[in-house]
Order: structure tokens, then sequence, then C-alpha cells
DNA sequence: AGCGCTGATTTTGTATGCAATCTGATTGCG
DNA sequence: CGCAATCAGATTGCATACAAAATCAGCGCT
């Protein structure tokens, strides 16, 4: 896995692994992104062992990688079966922007009040980014542009001051970038930067009432570019004729 | 633990037991009853040695079930120290309280849809146990009805039909039954029932906005009976002479 | 050829063992 | 007497070993 790449990546990852000393968490975030990059299928076996030997681990620490993305909703553990890459229904997915439209709203009233010069700067350091990766083409640009996009949302949940609800979000953003790469159809995400840009000037301009309708209007804008028609098992006459 | 009482709960834990084959989720199961009841203060150790023996099971099955409570923040994991019952400081306390206010009216306006008659019972099963509940004196029947409290405020969350709210609200729940069972003051449940009888019956009128309007009120008033002026740690000073 | 069955292989579930770290008690020193 | 260093005991972190379950292949049967 990575193997091929040079290593100025590879040397971040050392870096943070001896800092961070926890091994278990970092085989946890690898495969969280290879998720929502969706580098991992949805439905693929995540095997312990294989897992294992990729990271020159025990079983041990893959197992608790896996509880915890199971716990986040990203994998499904089956009993004596293994752990799975999540497949979230049309439905999950519904339900995952409904409570976004619902705990983002409420996260930038509290980011207003707490807003300073740094957390406008990192904000625009994103916007930034996503600009940048709008530019490119290509699959990974793509990839990296839905992670960014996530970061901006997670930014509003730090600046907000709930960690509670910044802990919902975290896990909402996740299984939202596995929605979009799962049922997203169109490039909807260059859309979303514009309205990015949005958000931020009305949070600029403490206008909560003005951020809550454009959040909503974006998370309603994202969720309305996919195509959440019925499929992924179950159909299979559907997968046979519709099509 | 339980040692002394007479054996029939101890019978309907064994039937799941066998029927689940889920040992790791009946320990967190049982700590976390023991930790929202406060049969376990805040800060006391959780010795993987010595729940692994009462349990009859590995430190390994433990580890899960302790991994699981801290993902719901009910136990803090300190890297090489062992788990602890989560200590909840008050600004804690508020984020989870404001989490509810902001989710609870959510759920109700989903709930008045779908709402049965199957459901109407349950709801009034459920207000049964609390008045019994409310009529017994002692501390087991208080950590009783901190339950069944909590039972309610779940079961609108069941029928809302949003899975990923009713996940966050039990971690909510959870953690409110730590919270007042640390700062609560009064006997404040007894109140919190005929709020309930208020909300069931704004539900069965399906008036979506007096039963968030209820709710809010409802969570508002059980959090401002707590005691959140700062303490717990740090206060060495105010712990000595301010009570 | 299709189908079910049995046994070998693989994979997960749980227990145990060993090394690393922490605790806290005793000892020696200022 | 107070305080720091040290060492023993206990506890956690991680790896490994073993048991149970599932998967897969080959076989015989219809």
């Amino acid at each position: 896995m990575g193997r091929g790449m040079t290593m100025t990546l590879a040397d971040t990852h050392f870096a943070e692994w001896k800092t961070s000393e926890d091994r278990a968490v970092v085989i946890h975030d690898q495969l969280r992104d290879a998720i929502i990059d969706r580098r991992l299928a949805p439905d693929t076996k995540l095997s312990e062992a294989e897992i294992g030997s990729i990271f020159d681990t025990s079983r041990t620490l893959v197992r608790t990688a896996l509880q915890m993305l199971s716990f986040e909703g990203l994998v499904r553990v089956e009993r004596n079966r293994g752990a799975f890459v999540a497949n979230p229904s049309p439905e999950e997915a519904r339900q995952v922007f409904a409570a976004r439209r619902l705990i983002e709203p409420a996260l930038a009233i509290g980011a207003i009040e707490r807003l300073d010069a740094t957390d406008i700067a990192a904000f625009k350091d994103l916007l930034a980014k996503e600009t940048e990766l709008m530019a490119v083409r290509g699959a990974d640009a793509r990839r990296a542009e839905i992670r960014a996009s996530g970061d901006f949302h997670m930014q509003l949940a730090r600046v907000s001051g709930n960690a509670v609800l910044e802990k919902f979000l975290e896990e909402l953003v996740a299984r939202s970038s596995l929605v979009i790469a799962l049922y997203g159809q169109s490039g909807a995400s260059s859309c979303g930067h514009g309205e990015h840009q949005e958000i931020l000037d009305a949070l600029e301009q403490g206008d909560a009432s003005r951020v809550g309708a454009l959040l909503v209007h974006h998370i309603d804008h994202i969720e309305k570019d996919l195509d959440l028609r019925m499929r992924s098992s179950q159909g299979l006459k559907d997968a046979l004729f519709s099509s």
C-alpha cells in the first residue's frame, strides 16, 4: 500500500507515528482516509491479518482500529465473518444529511460569537486549498477536494466551541464523504466551493441566520446531487433491466 | 457485584447472555449501567484484571468494552494508566445539554409523522413505570427513575426514524445521566415526570412546535437544576473554603 | 451437469504471555 | 526532617497461541 510513491509522504507519516505513539489510531486514520477517498470500495473485506501485515503489527491493534471505524459507521463488522467497508443505504445517506442540516447551523451560531482573526485565516487557507484543487483534473484531485470540503465544515465545528457536537459532525462528515463517493454523480463538489465562500462571508459579517440558511442550502445542494434511488443489493431485477 | 440479590435478575441476565453471545457488549452494558446509576463513582479506576475476574473473562474482552465506553464519553482512558469513570466538567455538561436541546425537538418532528398506536402504548408504559418509581423512596428508586426518564427520551428517538440521530441521543442520554448523578441537587427528576406527560400529550395531538417547545423547556429544566459551578479538581482552595 | 455433503484451510474470537510503564515504598542523602 | 533516587510490585500495551467458526474445494450422489 503506497509502496511505489516517493518517500516525502512516508516521512510525514513516520513523524506523526513517532510522536503520537498511538499506533491503533494511525491505522484507524489511514483506513478512514482510504475509505472516504474510496480507494477502498464499499463492502471490501478488511482482513485483520492482511491489514496487520501491511502496517507490520499484530491483529490486536488492527481490531481496535476496526472497532473504532465501526463506531463511526465507516465499517460494518459481522460476527465471525469480519469487517467490511460500509455500504450506506440511501436511507442512511438521507439520515446523515438530515443530521448535518440540523447540527451545522447550530454550530454556526456558536462559531460567530467566538470567531477571531486566527480562525478566519484558517478558513481562508482552507478555501485557498479548495480553489487550488478545483483547477486540477483527475480522480486524486477530486478525492482531495471532497476531503478539503469536509475540512471546511470541520473548521466550523472546531470554532463553535461545542466539543460534543464537533465529535458528532466529525462522524457525519466522514460518512458524507463515503456517501458522496458512492452516490455522487456530477462534479458537484465544485459548486460547493463557491458556497463555502459565501458562508465564510456571512460568518465574518456575523449574520447567524444567513449562515444557517446558507449551510442548509449548501447541504441540500450536496444531497440533491446524489443519486439516491434504491440500488446496491436487493434490486436484482432492477440491476438487470433498469440501467 | 450483585452477589447479595435474589437470582431473578441474574436469570434475566443469563438469558440474554446466552442468546446474544456477544460478551464484550454484556460487559459494556453492565459497566454502563453501573456508571450512569453512579454505583461507580467518577474517577473510579476500572482495572482490566479486576473487571475480567468479575465477569470471568480475559482482559481482551474487558478492553473492548472499555474502549466502547470511552467512545461514548463514559470512561476516560489514559495511556499506560488505565480506564477511569468519566468525570464530566461543567462545561462538558453544558455542551451535552445544548446538544440535546438541538436534537430532541428535531426528533420530535419525525416522531409525530410516524407515531402509531404501538408507539403510544410504549410511551404510556414508560410513563406508568416512572409514576410507579416516583412513589418509592430510596437511592435505588432514584437511580431507576433517572434511567426510566432516559428511556422516555430514547423512545422518542426510536420513533423518529432517524437512526443516526438516535445513536447520538443514546450517547447524550447516557452522559446526561452521569452528569445528573454528579451535579444534580434536588429531587428534580420528579418534576420531570409531569413534563413527560405533557410532551406525550402534545405528541398525540401532533403539535410539533409545542412538543419542541416543551422538550426544550424540559431539558432546560433539568439543566437548571444542576449545580454547575466549577468544582472537581483544580479548585483546591474552593473545595476547602467555599462549601 | 447440478446439488448437497464432508473435510481441509482460512479467518475470526478469546486467552495468555512477555515486555514496557507506572505506582508507591523504602532507602540514602542533604 | 524533608526530599530525591531507586527498586519491587502491579498494571497496561502488544504479540502470540489456541479454539471455534466460516469458507472453499473436492467428492459422491441423483
